[in-house]
DNA sequence: TTGCTAATGTTATAATATTGCAAATTCCAC
DNA sequence: GTGGAATTTGCAATATTATAACATTAGCAA
């Protein structure tokens, strides 16, 4: 079997955040949009882990910092970096990851683990364009997709089967 | 173009109703399960059009009927149904609609159209094969998909091209 | 400075969903 | 039909997720 894909490896994580949070001031700037600490600050948390974060989780962490926060100042903040594609938002766990292909123009795939809770983001073309092709069948205009699928990992599958 | 597929369609929705009581009455009896009063009438509601609804919005018509219900009976409901493949919860829009396709084993794909609301539910084997094909490339074990797509349905891209 | 826009703070509340326990109903073996 | 188990429902409280509305502040250009 080929290596696991990364959240599903051991690796050095900070790299992770370290490098999302490059990428993002990069892009913000291309965008002229302005990475403000409140933003950048939510983007490094939801960078934690490759486990979706909830809202709620990073107002948690926020308040431990000693800032302040309500609610829209975290909504927002998600808001802007999904604007900017530096976020996804996981519809069916209401929660939010990092994107791993920021930049990108993309429509990704998710796949989440059940067990584990990480989240491998893809970039599946066959997927969209079997989406597009079922879309076009029905003269149907798609202009935003979300497909997530859960299930279970390679790492948790192979715990599981030591048990 | 073919004729639409049938949301976008005038048709006569109350034999879509009546179709869906019956199906849902036959499968419940095949799975020895209580297809009882509240839950059909939850379902009756999720039918009355091809737009998701809302679990309060089932909730509020069912006290329009007298029925004193509060929240866990709805969503006890909707669970029911979702386990007998009666209805399906679309994630995006934290609503419900019936299930097109009642008793066979299927993953839907469903086109939500943002302008009129309505959703087609699609058995689309491409999109899951291709799904399941990147899913395999990660070693991945799926064992759910949500697979919602927005935009426009024909019958709305013909009106706004009228204007 | 002045004035504009974008961003944030703040309070309140809306919308969605679940927990836990008690009461009622239904099913089924006897 | 009767008793007991299992399923279903009622009900109160509460958890979780998200937004509205409006005041304030920061950044920046003329």
């Amino acid at each position: 079997m080929s290596p696991s894909a990364l959240p599903y490896r051991p690796h050095n994580h900070d790299a992770c955040v370290a490098q999302a949070l490059t990428e993002a001031r990069t892009i913000c700037q291309q965008h002229n949009a302005r990475l403000t600490p409140t933003r950048e600050r939510v983007l490094e948390l939801i960078w934690q882990s490759h486990k979706p974060l909830g809202a709620y989780d990073v107002l948690a962490v926020l308040a431990a910092d000693g800032h302040n926060a309500a609610p829209p100042t975290v909504y927002r903040a998600l808001d802007f970096l999904q604007q900017h594609g530096l976020v996804h938002r996981i519809a069916s766990l209401n929660a939010f990851v990092g994107c791993t292909h920021p930049g990108k123009n993309h429509q990704g795939l998710f796949l989440i683990c059940r067990c584990c809770g990480n989240v491998l983001e893809l970039t599946a073309p066959g997927v969209s364009d079997a989406v597009k092709n079922a879309a076009a069948d029905e003269a149907f205009q798609p202009d935003n997709m979300t497909i997530e699928v859960s299930g279970t990992c390679p790492g948790c599958a192979s715990d599981t089967a030591h048990d």
